[in-house]
DNA sequence: ACGGATTTGTGCGTATGTATA
DNA sequence: CTATACATACGCACAAATCCG
């Protein structure tokens, strides 16, 4: 051991490889049979710096020909400054989903599935709500897929929960609980304003852990990749938390994004 | 082999127990040779089952005679939409750093390291900053540390990464340059605008990424903690970037947060 | 449809190094 | 200094997934 762990030799080289693009995104690793003659050292040895190339999000790895694969960044961003305050008006108007609309702005196809479930809360949703773990909540969640270009498989981008109390879950407008239905839906001004809610304020969380294996598996991630989760609270006339929005995405595909207007100090006009 | 894998026998266990409290925040994990006996499987394989343990930000280890402790949660939060956005007013008065403020008013003591140095821009500052790759810039690197209560060690919780053109970095104000100083400097209305600068618009990213071995180091991550990545971009009133913070956070100690106005829609069709 | 070849996944046993109390 | 506990390393075997002929 001089030094450094052998594994970290490993390592190293191969991430200084893959940064230089002599093994370019989407092509594969050498196998690690062959990494184990060329380094000399034991599979064993091999492996842990193979893992630990994944837990970076550098590759990733399937068993049989699919071998270790070198991760294309996607590098889609999704403007939470503009959802819902105010931008996309056009959209809304049109029926589009806001989410499909900014998506779409950078190129993207996008496509999402809803699915409408009671449940009780969870510790953080609860959190979130200011109600009491184990409450009884509506949960609609979308699972939010794009791909590029049109035809080629979908890829699973964003886990994007909806977090209701009952009784607002339950509103009705011309007969039907458009928060219980397990579609697509936009109304004109946004679905909670059509049930006669009104939201004055968002509060915004952003945090990045690891994911619970439920995430994994519905957004397909490789071991060792870390999720973004930005959440929203929405807040009525009355300081009563109406939702929260709960937004879940792979962290080697998506950011947030805000854009602010800087309050001037003195005498200056805000840029609304 | 079951369905499913042994090392997931173990990983899910111990996963339940930690949530459950049998195994609290700051307690030790049974070690090794233990596990070993009580599952009747291989060291091999519980190493493996302890290892996803980390990966999933639920434990840490050390070597020595500490073993593996249940992670605490700290929870601090970052308030980004107040952050030099024209909150905290008074204490740019008092001189008091913002970043301190925020901290302060959690309940936590904070203190940060000042470093100053001029290097060639990253490939992701150089896209944040909309400048070629290798341009020289001055870095502004703040380790952030925080602790409760006054007394016991510094916990370092965010590194943050101002980065600015050279010609903005060396702007003088009564004979100094404020950005050049290492030290823990304030200035009322901000030290951007102290030298003459203007911003009109941030524009904010945030995503969540595995650290460099750096960032790894310095904030003191155990192997597998995700980061949390918050950019923010200065734009000044004729549309240049005129510096970006990057502030790097553990994922497990920090999250981010906004609070946003929504603006109402008056008469008919407008924002949500 | 099937079977073989390739490649990663899982698992065992063992030994030695290193950090910490 | 010693005991403990994790980190690294070797070798071996078989299972499971994938692709291709």
């Amino acid at each position: 051991m001089d030094g450094r762990a052998r594994w970290q030799v490993v390592y190293n080289e191969l991430h200084t490889l893959i940064e230089e693009g002599k093994y370019a995104p989407g092509e594969q690793l050498p196998p690690e049979r062959e990494l184990v003659e060329r380094f000399g050292f034991s599979r064993a040895t091999i492996r842990t710096a193979l893992t630990r190339l994944e837990q970076a999000g550098l590759v990733y790895a399937g068993a049989g020909s699919v071998g270790r694969t070198v991760r294309r960044p996607l590098e889609i961003h999704f403007d939470a400054s503009k959802f819902e305050v105010g931008a996309y008006k056009d959209d809304e108007v049109r029926g589009v989903d806001q989410w499909l609309s900014n998506v779409e702005e950078q190129g993207w196809e996008g496509r999402q599935v809803v699915t409408v479930t009671t449940r009780s809360a969870p510790q953080q949703v609860a959190r979130w709500l200011a109600v009491e773990p184990g409450t009884r909540l509506v949960r609609r969640r979308r699972v939010r897929m794009v791909r590029k270009p049109p035809g080629v498989e979908w890829i699973p981008v964003m886990l994007a929960d909806s977090w209701f109390p009952e009784d607002v879950a339950h509103r009705k407008v011309d007969g039907i609980a458009p928060l219980l239905e397990e579609r697509d839906i936009t109304m004109p001004g946004g679905i909670i304003r059509s049930i006669g809610i009104r939201q004055v304020k968002f509060v915004d969380e952003i945090r990045s852990r690891m994911p619970a294996d439920d995430e994994r598996s519905l957004l397909a991630l490789p071991t060792g990749t870390p999720v973004g989760e930005h959440a929203r609270i929405g807040i009525d006339e009355h300081g009563r938390r109406i939702r929260v929005l709960a937004s879940v995405f792979a962290g080697d595909k998506q950011y947030v994004r805000y854009e602010l207007p800087v309050a001037q100090p003195e005498a200056e006009v805000k840029s609304a």
